[in-house]
RNA sequence: GCGGUUGUGGCGGAAUGGCAGACGCGCAACGUUGAGGUCGUUGUUUCCGAAAGGAAGUGGGGGUUCAACUCCCCCCAACCGCACCA
């Protein structure tokens, strides 16, 4: 009965309505004053290059909160800005031989493009860069603020280096000894270097997940709390000549099996214990150690190395003098770089007393073989023996009791370790934020006033002057470098070295509540409007690096009194990665799939579905399984199906298409709460399924056109420019500002979502035998009576042992 | 080694105590068409059966329950994170 239909042209349709919404700026934060505030937040992108899948999906899936919330009537804010310094622009300018915001600013061009015709519903009005004087003004001004609370501050210690890059990494950029940017073998470096102490927050940062249990994926704030590392013991204090020396220890209970003592042979410790009999051998060995990079170090299947100090050690509780060592196997930096061994209840003490031939001594009765002979270590529970006073009692009593004892005699105390470091945030390189400090030969560190920020970086350097040689190549540039001390007006040089790039992005959600404020990082009354962030979605590689380091910043600006929270991000979402043939995309692998490509052949609103459709948003998703193709088809039948209703004549309603209407928009907005966004596609499939049979039967003219209408509001958050056509076609005129994405979403009337006739299963000892239809407001006892009267349920004449009724969806019938 | 996640048709996945396999891909058939399918309809877990129907079935084993993909215990496999952190 219908016409023939052309078929449906997605490109014709994003050419026809991504200028008309570009005119129309339907995304402004703001727009709804009154409404209720929701902030959505993607990881904002670094500019390497054209969006790829991984950007596709990570923006679909924030986009689709983003509108779905835009149509429930709050007042969104849902930012666009780029994480722009960073090493690959450094990297491409000294190939082409210009400076790094050429590269950096191209790239970002193109990404907003891309950006646009993807449909992201950005308030395009917040855009950002951190790699602008305007925003990197006030990263170098909240260092400064950092440094006046002793939060900023600079030390000499072995750090992570990486010799490709030629800059030093933070902990948490070594990824099992390598370099998480390139992937080179990291070595150590010994350096003065700027660091930010988290490690004061630590605790804070632990108790305060408390909030985000339930919000936050469990794997992330497992891998956070693994990091922090909390580890709860005791400090003993050994006396080594003259000096107290102390060690930390999860295991006081265990004081009177020490048989030898651990320095770590990079610690300064053990270079000023070492007695001068002992140094020859020493410092050939700490001269090997410095030699090995930190994967073959970390590997625990190590043979155990270590040369003796030539001094004892005596141990507080039973005056025991224990021969002192130096090892790799202990580090310097965890703890106090010394350890009490007790070989006997601990693996790597029992591995190095016996490549040493030292004594293992048992203080732990744990029931099982003794580890001297076995070589296993014991570290269960069990009561204490050779201990002196502690004998007797259990682990947990002894190591309270060993606490005390210390404690009594000055020797020792209760203690927190945690296994996180300060953030090393100095880089020698140039494409990030200079660090706004001045160094003076006669006053020292100075700070850059606040009001001669930003401290920017030359223009005047490309290509080979950016070349990484070992310090960064800010320092040969004089003119940049030597600058009057803001203090005394004499000869200073300004500091050479820029901020980790995760700086940047550790403030950069605070900012976009008021991208153009001046009068500091943020304005307090905008951040106070939006923040925190209802929904952050990002990769899980950001587990334990910006998650953290932004959790951190929160905490300090609260402590501040800059803002009044302490996470910043409420709600969190990993989405998954998008693969190809069981891999990751690579280069190597030739598996690559262009985003570019895939928009081209299949429009945008296939691929934002295809890549929702594929599974939950945090499973991976392999695009050998896909199929984009019929989603298309899918997109044109539904324009075929609004085309032709539009066409339809008549006021007449059918209840039934009235019912499946309801039904579908009250899943479709329980399960995007949910984020079960991949379910939601399903139910827009059967949806379109009842449409079409009914506008095939010609009946329900008003029904079937309000349930296009719900159909187009609620595809608008999944496929906009497909949403924004059946609109048109519907009779709406979307140039005069009568747009699907200024549409209110569908409300249901709750009568419709109650059945006249509910579905009875009937089962026998819980397999299937028979369905009822019943009324709903069936009582148990006449349920019961229909079930045993139904002819599938065959019981062979013995009475029914039990009769389980849940009226009015089950019986379930436990023969006798 | 420690910690965690996941395991359902040929495939992606639905169902989180109550009809296993929604929806889609693929495959097959029928209709429409001059033909084609980016159109429409139907079928499609496996085994037995012509069919009606029956049996089995959510990695393996055990348990709780009237009832288990779902909860508990053990095992296996794959993946992820940490890894000499005292």
């Amino acid at each position: 009965m219908f016409e023939e239909h052309e078929s449906y042209d997605p490109h014709a349709a994003q050419d026809t309505w991504l200028p008309v919404w570009n005119e129309l700026d339907l995304n402004r934060a703001g727009r709804r004053p009154e409404a209720e505030k929701r902030y959505v937040l993607d990881m904002f992108p670094y500019p390497s290059g054209d969006l790829h899948m991984g950007h596709a999906e990570a923006w679909a899936i924030a986009d689709i909160v983003a509108r779905f919330w835009m149509r429930q009537g709050y007042d969104v804010l849902h930012p666009a800005g780029w994480d722009s310094f960073g090493l690959p622009a450094e990297n491409a300018a000294i190939k082409r031989g210009e400076h790094p915001a050429e590269w950096t600013y191209a790239n970002i061009d193109v990404q907003a493009e891309s950006f646009r015709r993807y449909a992201i519903s950005f308030d395009w009005s917040t855009r950002l860069h951190t790699s602008d004087p305007e925003y990197y003004r006030w990263t170098q001004w909240l260092f400064l603020r950092f440094r006046e609370r002793g939060l900023a501050y600079r030390k000499n210690s072995a750090v992570n280096w990486c010799p490709n890059d030629q800059t030093v990494l933070a902990n948490e950029q070594v990824v099992a000894g390598k370099c998480e940017r390139c992937g080179a073998e990291v070595t150590k470096r010994e350096l003065t270097q700027w660091y930010f102490k988290i490690t004061d927050y630590a605790d804070r940062l632990l108790d305060d997940m408390q909030q985000l249990e339930g919000k936050w994926p469990e794997r992330v704030l497992l891998m956070q709390k693994n990091w922090i590392g909390r580890s709860v013991g005791a400090h003993v204090d050994f006396t080594i000549g003259s000096r107290a020396v102390t060690v930390f220890t999860t295991r006081p209970d265990t004081l009177y099996g020490a048989t030898f003592f651990v320095v770590a042979a990079d610690a300064a410790l053990a270079d000023e214990l070492c007695a001068p009999s002992a140094r020859a051998a020493f410092e050939a060995y700490r001269a090997e150690t410095r030699k090995l990079s930190d994967i073959d170090r970390q590997s625990s299947e190590r043979p155990k190395t270590g040369v003796p100090l030539g001094v004892t050690a005596v141990n507080p509780l039973n005056g025991e003098e224990l021969p002192v060592f130096a090892a790799d196997y202990v580090l310097a930096d965890y703890g106090t770089g010394a350890i009490m061994a007790v070989p006997a209840h601990d693996q790597r003490d029992l591995d190095f007393a016996r490549a040493f031939d030292l004594p293992v001594r048992v203080v732990v009765d744990t029931g099982d073989e003794d580890p001297a002979v076995t070589g296993v270590a014991t570290a269960g529970d069990g009561a204490l023996v050779n201990s002196g006073p502690l004998d007797g009692l259990r682990k947990a009593d002894a190591i309270e009791r060993a606490i005390e004892i210390l404690a009594e005699r000055s020797t020792g105390s209760k203690a927190i370790n945690y296994r996180l470091r300060d953030w090393l945030l100095s880089r020698q390189r140039f494409w990030g934020a200079p660090i706004p400090i001045v160094h003076c030969e006669s006053c020292g560190e100075v700070p850059v006033p606040d009001d001669q920020l930003p401290v920017r970086l030359p223009s005047d350097m490309k290509g080979a002057d950016l070349q990484p040689k070992g310090q960064s190549p800010l320092a040969s540039n004089e003119a940049w470098v030597n600058v009057p001390c803001p203090s005394c007006g004499g000869p200073g040089r300004r500091d050479t070295d820029t901020m980790d790039t995760f700086v940047d992005s550790s403030w950069y959600y605070l900012r976009y509540c008021s991208p153009d404020y001046t009068a500091g990082p943020f304005d307090p009354d905008a951040v106070r409007e939006w923040m925190p962030v209802d929904q952050y979605v990002g990769g899980v590689e950001h587990a334990i690096l910006h998650l953290l380091y932004s959790r951190f910043f929160t905490k300090v600006l609260h402590d501040m009194g800059m803002v009044d929270f302490v996470e910043p991000f409420t709600s969190l979402m990993n989405q998954g990665q998008v693969i190809n043939q069981g891999k990751a995309m690579s280069k190597s692998l030739g598996n690559g799939v262009d985003l570019g490509g895939q928009l081209a052949s299949f429009g945008v609103d296939a691929i934002r579905i295809t890549i929702v459709f594929a599974g939950p948003p945090e499973e991976d998703i392999d695009w050998a399984d896909v199929s984009p193709g019929s989603t298309l088809k899918w997109l044109a039948r539904v324009v075929r199906v609004a085309t032709d209703i539009a066409g339809m004549a008549g006021s007449d309603r059918d209840a039934a298409v009235d019912k499946a209407v309801a039904k579908a928009v009250d899943e479709v907005t329980r399960l995007i709460e949910a984020h079960r966004l991949n379910v939601v596609i399903a139910r827009f499939h059967e949806l379109t399924t009842t449409l079409r049979r009914a506008a095939d039967a010609g009946t329900g003219a008003a029904s079937l056109r309000d349930g296009m209408h719900a159909l187009a509001i609620m595809l608008s958050c999944y496929a906009p420019y497909t949403a924004e056509e059946v609109w048109s076609r519907l009779g709406h005129d979307v140039r005069a500002g009568d747009s699907v994405h200024d549409s209110t979403w569908p409300t249901v009337d709750p009568a419709l979502l109650i059945d006249d006739t509910v579905t009875c299963i009937v089962q026998v000892a819980g397999k299937l035998k028979d369905k009822l239809e019943v009324p709903p407001g069936i009582s148990e006892d006449e349920l019961r009576a229909l079930a045993l009267a139904s002819p599938k349920v065959d019981l062979g004449g013995v009475e029914p042992r039990n009769v389980i009724v849940r009226a009015p969806k089950l019986v379930n019938i436990v023969p006798g």
